[in-house]
DNA sequence: TTTTGAGTTGTTCGA
DNA sequence: GTCGAACAACTCAAA
């Protein structure tokens, strides 16, 4: 038996490798694929993820022959069922690391156990599965380019072959058939499936790649590779990605890119709490806004309408693709932080909520980098201008008229600044619901506020989680 | 154990 | 208009 989590591909799939061998091994050949849907999680999802899903699962249905079998239940009690069902010697398939997959994963293997039935978990959805990159010392990094530098000495197996003979798929009387898709409110659905993720990496590869280290910052080009919604769902892996390339500029930036969805997998699995919890638990006793003002700001600002053309357009992309650009993604961030002084986990559910590539630990820990209290904490000063960003990496405009109509009339990059062309707000645009200079100023302040000359143990699990005292520095050079 | 250098993505101000 | 310095104090990684 094969189960598919999220790795919704055949090519380079070692789970999938290993289940078709140990059939043929058998002798019969047979493989049962299987997908679960809990009816218990899949209505807490958006729209968008669930048509997403939905589409992808069609695409990699077709792969297998229309041999896919869709199930509902709860993975615990299905799997086990399931297997019993058909005999199956085997449950195959990769490691999850998110959420509570790890929890899930092992009481369905003990359900397993008790039937005799084996439960192999081969590769995962990373270049490097997590607690692979540790320190000399045995424990993980905390800062990316040291994890970087020890990920590539660690390297990575070559993409998997596909299996020497193919297996018989069976059992796709037994599908329970897939969910309704819903109507996306508006989000245009990406294609999805394997064979689109590859066709997205050619397309990549064959051009955008090449100017990768500077145009990835522009979201007016289509200079980024548009592969997280794939990674996401295991239509495409990492490895085939890396296996590909070279040591030239744009390369090299883009697996670095890679390696920061590695690096933010590694902590998660070591520090699960930090998902929805601060990594730095300092900065829970920082102020933060609460109550119907800040209510309205936080929907002003999912809706697109704060007044700062660059952070209304990137907020609308995300309601209208569900997906933003990486750099605004940073500079929205920021301005529900620093400007609205908002907490970041309101921040970052609402894009997880909205995202199709919302990754738990990739927007977790982004939104602690942004917020300063994630890994590579932020240097207290670094406020991004909403302004000045979109000046900077939308020079002429391009990005903010394409996603706000009330703006298309004005031209160039006077666009980021409405407020010094007459007329401006005629169409319905709304004037910046706050000060950015203000605000700025106020959450450098809040940040000053914060208790100095402590530290703070960073292991929830340590039954000794206190504040305590820094010790005295050495004696300075010539005292 | 101690020391040293470094730490993704910024902004502002004044020369 | 350009450019470099200043903007805290701290933790982390490695020698």
């Amino acid at each position: 038996m094969l189960w598919f989590r999220r790795d919704l591909r055949i090519h380079d799939n070692p789970a999938l490798v290993e289940a078709v061998e140990g059939a043929w091994a058998d002798g019969d050949g047979n493989v049962v694929a299987v997908v679960l849907i809990d009816p218990n999680l899949w209505p807490g999802w958006g729209p968008g993820k669930q048509a997403y899903l939905i589409d992808s699962l069609r695409s990699l249905d077709e792969s297998l022959g229309g041999n896919l079998v869709i199930r509902h239940g709860k993975a615990q009690d299905v799997i086990p069922a399931i297997a019993k069902e058909f005999g199956a010697s085997a449950v195959h398939c990769a490691a999850d690391y998110t959420g509570n997959g790890i929890a899930r994963d092992n009481e369905a293997a003990s359900r397993l156990s008790a039937s005799g039935i084996e439960f192999v978990k081969t590769g995962s959805g990373y270049a490097v599965a997590p607690g692979r990159v540790a320190k000399d010392d045995g424990t993980y990094y905390k800062v990316y380019t040291p994890f970087y530098k020890r990920w590539m000495i660690h390297g990575w197996r070559a993409p998997a072959a596909d299996p020497a003979k193919a297996p018989n798929w069976i059992g796709v009387d037994t599908c329970d058939g897939y969910p309704e898709r819903p109507d996306t409110a508006g989000v245009e659905i990406p294609r999805a499936g394997e064979a689109a993720a590859l066709e997205l990496f050619e397309t990549f590869l064959a051009g955008p790649i090449d100017t990768y280290d500077e145009d990835r910052n522009r979201p007016d080009l289509a200079g980024t590779s548009r592969l997280s919604i794939a990674l996401k769902w295991g239509e495409i892996h990492p490895r085939t990605l890396l296996a590909r390339l070279g040591d030239s500029k744009g390369h090299e930036v883009f697996r670095k890119e890679i390696a920061w969805r590695e690096f933010y997998a590694e902590v998660s699995y070591q520090r699960p709490d930090t998902f929805t919890d601060y990594f730095n638990p300092l900065y829970a006793q920082m102020q933060y806004d609460t109550g119907k003002e800040a209510d309205e700001k936080f929907a002003a600002w999912c809706e697109g309408r704060t007044g700062y053309p660059f952070v209304d357009a990137g907020m609308r992309q995300l309601r209208t693709e569900g997906w933003m650009h990486n750099r605004v993604r940073m500079v929205v961030a920021s301005f529900l932080l620093k400007d609205l002084h908002i907490e970041w986990q309101r921040g970052a559910n609402y894009f997880f909520d909205w995202l199709l590539d919302g990754d738990l630990a990739s927007n977790s820990h982004g939104w602690q980098w942004t917020a300063g209290c994630g890994t590579d904490a932020s240097p207290y000063y670094r406020v991004f201008n909403p302004i000045g960003q979109g000046i900077k990496f939308d020079p002429n405009g391009e990005y903010v008229r394409k996603y706000i109509p009330e703006l298309a009339h004005i031209p160039g990059g006077a666009v980021h600044e409405p407020w010094n062309v007459p007329g401006a707000f005629d169409h319905g645009y709304p004037e910046p619901i706050v000060d950015h200079a203000a605000e700025r100023l106020e959450a450098l302040d809040r940040l000053s506020k914060l208790p100095k000359g402590v530290q703070v143990a960073q292991n929830p699990h340590d039954d000794d989680l206190k504040i305590r005292p820094v010790k005295k520095a050495a004696n300075p050079k010539g005292k």
